[in-house]
DNA sequence: GTCTCTGCAAAGGGTTTGCAACGCA
DNA sequence: TGCGTTGCAAACCCTTTGCAGAGAC
């Protein structure tokens, strides 16, 4: 399990690099736009829209459009390097975040996320599963609340 | 815990009954056009869109809006009478759905809603947050997968 | 009689799409 | 050189809002 997110916005390169190999293998071509998207995205450490994402990037050269943002965060999602989330406002918002399938909790002051592995949920949701005589294909979990520092 | 809900898709007048009740309490005006939507809503026995349920309330008499379906659904949410989600394409969509909090499962076939008590998923949501030195205040569990009778 | 609700249509806002130019590989 | 990608703007589509008339209490 991960932490909460430490608090340098530095990011490995080797975390980007990963990225563009993995845009390379699935036969996307790695632009210098792809580049700068996947660079602030990763970053951000919380789920963003892709609206926030774009006018963070505004000013760039070249410039960005708003529908490459989309379109990109849309690759890194199919490429496992992105995880799509819904606000109550039916607005998407994405995280980077790559690696097993697993979960998140939330902090609902700062954003930022902690990974919760997936093991004591799939016990929970096998257990209730099979009380009520389901197949299950697919669970979802997300804890909200207040990270170590927000709560001080 | 209740299972699967029964395949009637009768609803006990009781129920509707009660969200009437509920309605007149909170000040709001009990009208035939929030009658005809609260039955067919209950009548669902699953998650549906604001628009499905104008579709299927269309050529009522009195003729329903689809504003008068999207105002009602949040009326209800707001006594406590639906849950709303989330389709991944955005789109809302409301479970007629009273009593304590709880999750749900939801059969990916046929769409039917089982509850899910919230007492094993909140002792699960409480050891992990410890562990990760998280304040809770929320947390959201949906299980999919198929059904019994759909399974078989 | 008062005040909420309704239907209609227009406005709003996030997301997607079409297309010609561009630029990785 | 070939084909995926980009920027722009228009199109989409779900949802919300404004308003005058209708209806609950």
């Amino acid at each position: 399990m991960r932490g909460i997110a430490a608090e340098t916005q530095d990011v490995s390169s080797a975390d980007l690099s990963a990225v563009y190999s993995e845009l390379s293998a699935s036969g996307c071509r790695v632009t210098q736009q792809r580049k700068d998207i996947v660079a602030e995205f990763a970053r951000q450490q919380r789920y963003v829209t892709p609206q926030e994402l774009h006018a963070r990037l505004h000013g760039r050269r070249p410039r960005i459009g708003l529908a490459t943002v989309y379109r990109t965060l849309e690759v890194l999602e199919r490429i496992n390097a992105a995880s799509r989330a819904l606000r109550p406002s039916g607005e998407a918002s994405y995280l980077f975040c790559a690696g097993a399938h697993h979960h998140h909790a939330i902090c609902v002051k700062c954003g930022r996320v902690a990974d919760v592995p997936c093991g004591p949920v799939e016990r929970l949701a096998r257990s209730v599963a099979s009380r009520l005589r389901f197949r299950l294909t697919q669970h979802r979990v997300e804890l909200l609340g207040l990270c170590e520092r927000c709560s001080a």
